[in-house]
DNA sequence: ATTCTGACGTGGG
DNA sequence: CCCCACGCCAGAA
């Protein structure tokens, strides 16, 4: 729960990511004014296991590496999200990473 | 109370 | 270009 202003942030933002679209827990963690606790941002997505509107399989670290896929179910459960939506993915290595990510700092601006 | 780890990122060598 | 170390904050052992 903790519902702390960083982790309602984490959530909010989260949410407005488009369909689609894919996003890193830096992107966010900057947006939010805390570059340096991007960590932060991915135990904030831990938490959002509470909220099925928030689409975690939408984050990825900053390469476009599937690296929480761990935290999802089955094997490939993130990446076949991914794939559904359009989404080039292969090998947890979303394909065309800088044309689908979606930055908050500045979509959001 | 202390220590380590963790869905990351940046910087230095 | 590749590898290593540090910072961040929170939760678990």
């Amino acid at each position: 729960m903790a519902d702390t202003g960083f982790f309602k942030k984490v959530h909010e933002t989260a949410k407005l990511i488009p369909y689609g679209r894919v996003t890193s827990y830096g992107a966010i963690a900057k947006y939010l004014g805390a570059a340096k606790s991007a960590r932060m941002v991915g135990w904030a997505m831990n938490a959002s296991h509470n909220d099925p509107d928030i689409p975690a399989h939408r984050v990825v670290n900053r390469v476009g590496l599937l690296t929480g896929k761990h935290h999802f179910e089955g094997t490939n459960l993130m990446q076949q999200l991914l794939e559904s939506e359009g989404v080039e993915v292969v090998d947890l290595q979303i394909q065309d990473f800088n044309t689908i990510f979606w930055d908050p700092t500045i979509e959001l601006l």
